[in-house]
DNA sequence: AGAATATATTAGCCTAGGCAAATAAAGCCT
DNA sequence: AGGCTTTATTTGCCTAGGCTAATATATTCT
């Protein structure tokens, strides 16, 4: 690597200047696309099982012990409540998820995964895995550490 | 580090397996919040402009000449047909782009921007890359190239 | 030229999330 | 206890993308 001047080391703080921005090829543009298609191969994986992405997600919170009322599950994930409530209705109607009574507090519901929620839990789990792992093909192991930490500094950085 | 006998290194070929896959610290779920935050980020810094995200995706691509149809859009971003003429609709009734009668080909109208449109490009692009570069705080170039390169394997593997 | 095929756009219907208002139940304050 | 505030969920309305069928042109193939 070449040595930079002062005016550049106190210049060149920002990764993208207007010269170079190119947003397909950015890592803005980049990173919509991959998740983009990461969902659809997600979603696709999936679809045997009758399953969504977004449902996916909401079943590994509540079986993770991340969440058990749907507030809870709005504030881990940001969404909206209104779309919670209707997402747990569908998933309770397939039978994958209960809504159980809380004992102290009328206001919500204790969530918890039915025995058939239970029975495709691990399937969930490895299909996404599978999905992921695709995605990653000739990523070694500390490569993919680091993807890991870029993401993680770019969230802190929100 | 520490050398992996050859059994390890044989079988590690795939980044998570079912003992160490986190979903929400995974690289996927990593990616997929992030990209949900920073849409948010640009909603908001084009907000006071009276442009959503996915219409900066649109209008950079007519600008940069990526696309001068609908159809060349839809396959340049995997968008929906029907979406884009309603996306183009609503752009061309907000006076930022135009259809204009391609003279070869009536199936198809090629799209421009308007004086508008032309206009509020350098503040879009500035936007965008202000909310990118707000993400990337603390990266050094070469963390940036980095990333990109690894964004792009993912996206050669999808 | 005429028929079959392919391409570009559009319209209708469906699903699903965001937002705001409504409702219900706690929690707090005095 | 009674009233005010906060929290959790639900409902209605709006927007926007996905899918499919329809329509209008081009293109290709005899």
């Amino acid at each position: 690597m070449r040595a930079m001047s002062p005016t550049e080391t106190a210049t060149r703080k920002e990764v993208y200047d207007l010269k170079s921005y190119d947003p397909k090829r950015s890592i803005g543009g980049l990173l919509s696309r991959v998740k983009l298609e990461m969902s659809a191969a997600l979603d696709a994986e999936l679809a045997p099982l009758d399953i969504t992405g977004a449902q996916f997600v909401i079943l590994m919170s509540i079986a993770l012990g991340e969440a058990d009322s749907a507030c809870e599950l709005c504030k881990g994930i940001s969404y909206d409540p209104g779309a919670m409530t209707r997402m747990l209705d569908r998933l309770e109607r397939r039978g994958l998820v209960r809504r159980v009574a809380h004992p102290n507090d009328r206001r919500t519901s204790n969530l918890e995964l039915t025995a058939e929620g239970k029975a495709v839990y691990p399937k969930l789990r490895a299909s996404a895995m599978k999905v992921l792992n695709r995605f990653l093909r000739g990523f070694t192991q500390k490569e993919a550490r680091q993807m890991e930490s870029f993401l993680q500094r770019m969230l802190e950085n929100a």
